[in-house]
DNA sequence: CCGATATGTAAGCCTATACTTACCGTAAGC
DNA sequence: GCTTACGGTAAGTATAGGCTTACATATCGG
């Protein structure tokens, strides 16, 4: 929970979001992906290095391309950070509407 | 999934994600907040209305200050985003690795 | 009412960073 | 070997946005 959690920080970005969702639906190239979004090829690099970074995801050499994919390590992560967080929520939230109850009853 | 899915842009932050992860331990008021925080109580005020734009908290009025706390339907929509997109990290990561292994083959 | 407490809002600054262009390295095909 | 595709890197710029200070608003206690 001390975590920093950079994986957050590197989805803050709505490019990266895309690029992100983009290879959920299976590998890409650099050229391939870039191909689809608004912004030049170096960019993109530039996007998938700090994805790489934060263990988001992986790529591999193909021939002369370079081919990324999801990291399901590291979308684990998330899942479970997410899981975390929303039983602490519904917790809170309980408690807080009897907090709420008690005081109407006051 | 096409969704822009602002709630990641909002946590993109890293004071904004202290925040959140603050008040997984329980509603606080914005002071209470701010006083554990290395930033201004306005900074905190701020941040806070960005985490409730996109519905990841909710506050409400306790005399003179105001308590928020996570809203758990804003940190389900997450928590289901990223099991998606285990999902598909797993049956991505799966045919690769078949890819992979029919290309040693060959 | 009046002061104190708690918080939201406005205006402005300043830094982080996303983007582009230019360049370089590398693998493959003829 | 030369050329052509593909992609990472460097340098420089420009804008978004996070922060602070100053001000406005609102509730409670006396």
């Amino acid at each position: 929970m001390a975590y920093q959690l950079q994986p957050l920080g590197a989805l803050g970005d709505p490019t990266r979001r895309a690029i992100f969702e983009r290879l959920a639906a299976g590998p890409r190239s650099v050229g391939e992906l870039a191909r689809h979004l608004p912004v030049s090829r170096p960019a993109v690099s530039q996007h998938l290095r700090v994805l790489k970074r934060v263990g988001l995801v992986k790529d591999r050499r193909v021939g002369t391309r370079r081919v990324y994919q999801l990291d399901p390590g590291g979308v684990e992560r998330l899942r479970s950070y997410f899981d975390r967080f929303w039983n602490r929520a519904l917790v809170a939230f309980k408690s807080a509407a009897e907090q709420a109850e008690k005081e109407s009853q006051s």
